[in-house]
DNA sequence: ATGAAAGCGCTAACAG
DNA sequence: CTGTTAGCGCTTTCAT
């Protein structure tokens, strides 16, 4: 064994990687013993040490350059200052906005993230794991499907988890969401008062939270309006895509009596709408109005300009971290769930109906 | 002190945490000491293990759900498995594809990024500085400017670092990034056969190594086109902004003689740019053509469509992390610079000039 | 092939 | 107010 590092006054081996200076060398310098210089450095306990011993220390500390390893405290804690954040696709723009409101709260807590991309192919319970063998103090899940075993799994660790973006089927947990029957029923409200009546709507999947909500709330807020059911028409997807939305879209417009007005369960799938009208020579808005969801960045670029009901990203992510600290700190069993409200943005691709 | 885990047979503290279960569990389960644990459980040493011990190991660890603790581990042999990446902006689409590419190797090395967003405020000395108090194994820095303070820390820390994206000014680091002449090369190359003379620059940043090196691109490529300099005209921007370039372009098109081409250092250039367009009722490509660089996600959505230069953004990350990876090996000071080729996609927004 | 023992860097209960 | 001591979970040298 024997590592070179203790005697202090010793010089290092040769060509040793040059290791950060430890607690060792500061107490060493000072002629203190360690655990003073640990006490002196962490702001929580250096009120029991005599000032200037602490200033001493804290002087000799910065000298030394020395950072505290934040793993090694850890192991003695049992507190890691890692929280761990599974995004569903971390190329999705809805995320970064979360993300910067998360670690914003976080880091100001003392707590760092470790993102992990779960990709289309990736298992979220494989990468809680990994998680977890990295001590992290807690997790926020940004993908959920509604029924997913992670779930389950995260309750049995009694490990602090919130949801964000999506909730589960059982609300088994504690989330952070926008209004998604609300959000819809401001698009279809907008519509309806442009006078139209025959609304379609392209549906998220149905295995997650955001495609199913929404759904509902067409439903509801086009009966709420006084549409009929004949006048409503719906069209599934399986996935978030601009691919899906095309084809759904199509379905749509293809239909005897089609729809002059669609309301997109998310951004990309009003793009594929965007590319089935092109496809069938139709015009937005004169022809058909659209209406997405989520207000990704730039699509006040597009042509006509999208309107979309907008989403408080970032208050979602400050939300969820307040929420997760709240549960790392009390692990009691409450299910809070965060409902943030929606705005529509009103663009041009949204206008009267034809006559 | 005294915890309430060691003696196995003990029951944990009424409502402890349920801990998760240690190789001393496991060692206790199986009659063994807790080394011949660590040994059968390592694949790097379970040849030194009985066949037969090792089966039982392996059959309690799993039985029991065992995860080893990643950070004691690494403590004890001075390696976190932990790979730190400074990003600029997580929001900028063009980070999303290269951190694929990192993760994807990394993680296929046994390595977890722990990703950082150093944001506008931010100062990249002291979030580095963090990482390595985490014990991160190697950086992978996204963000530095031409000369970045952080870069001679790093080099002092003599810690493994891989710049990607962009360069640092006297190359001291290992970095791979796109050809940026190049690329711009091909979009002037492309303007001068359809036509065009008079062709503007908007240029980035000048403290950022993609902003002058694209700048110098531009004016080699027009140069080496027979293009005078009373052609080509360039104004620089401050920033990667949609604002920053609106303003750059109408410097541009408001001259005697204005462009009739414009090419942009970055897509969120070109975005200002058909802003500045439609400020003065200007048709693209009609009376101006644009190129844009990068080739964002839906570039193809704006009307019209955005030719622009298509970087290998996943590539990229990929390639860094192998570099990283053979630095992470072999430390020795070799400052390899990994430039990959860029394609030019046309699409509506260039056209032959106006006569 | 296995056990014993030491120690990575830090914190915290305890004793002065 | 400060030193002593023990130990977080793991790996590894040394001895058997």
């Amino acid at each position: 064994m024997k590592r070179s590092n203790q005697t202090g006054s010793v010089r290092r081996a040769k060509n040793a990687p040059p290791s950060r200076p430890t607690i060792k060398d500061i107490a060493q310098q000072c002629g203190v013993h360690p655990s003073t210089v640990s006490r002196a450095l962490s702001s929580a306990s250096h009120h029991l040490v005599a000032e200037d011993v602490t200033r001493r220390i804290r002087a000799a500390a910065t000298a030394l350059g020395y950072r505290p390893n934040i793993t090694a405290a850890g192991l003695r804690t049992g507190r890691s200052g890692l929280i761990g954040v599974l995004a569903p696709d971390i190329a999705d723009p809805s995320f970064p906005p979360i993300l910067g409101g998360l670690a914003e709260i976080l880091n100001a807590a003392g707590y760092a993230t470790i993102v992990v991309d779960v990709g289309p192919h990736g298992s979220p319970q494989e990468l809680v794991q990994q998680l977890v063998a990295r001590g992290v103090d807690g997790l926020v899940l940004a993908s959920v499907k509604l029924r997913d075993p992670v779930i389950k799994h995260c309750i049995d660790m009694s490990i602090p988890v919130v949801l964000v973006s999506r909730t589960d089927a059982g609300r088994r947990l504690p989330a952070v969401v926008t209004d998604d029957e609300g959000g819809i029923a401001l698009a279809v409200e907008h519509l309806v008062a442009l006078g139209h009546r025959r609304i379609g709507h392209v549906a998220g999947p149905p295995d997650v939270s955001t495609g199913v909500l929404r759904r509902a709330g067409f439903v509801a807020s086009a009966a709420h309006a006084g549409l009929s059911t004949r006048e409503t028409m719906i069209e599934s997807t399986p996935a978030y895509t601009r691919l899906a939305g095309r084809s759904a879209a199509l379905r749509l417009l293809e239909r005897n009596a089609p729809p002059t007005a669609i309301v997109a369960a998310n951004d990309l799938l009003a793009f594929g709408i965007y590319d089935a009208l092109a496809a069938l020579g139709l015009n937005c808005p004169n022809d058909v109005s659209v209406v997405g969801h989520n207000d990704m960045p730039y699509v006040d670029m597009l042509s006509p300009p999208l309107t979309s009901v907008r989403i408080a990203h970032r208050d979602m992510g400050e939300q969820a971290a307040r929420l997760l600290l709240e549960r790392i700190a009390h692990p009691a069993n409450r299910r809070d769930h965060i409902v943030l409200k929606p705005a529509l943005i009103l663009r041009g691709s949204t206008a009267a109906p034809p006559r």
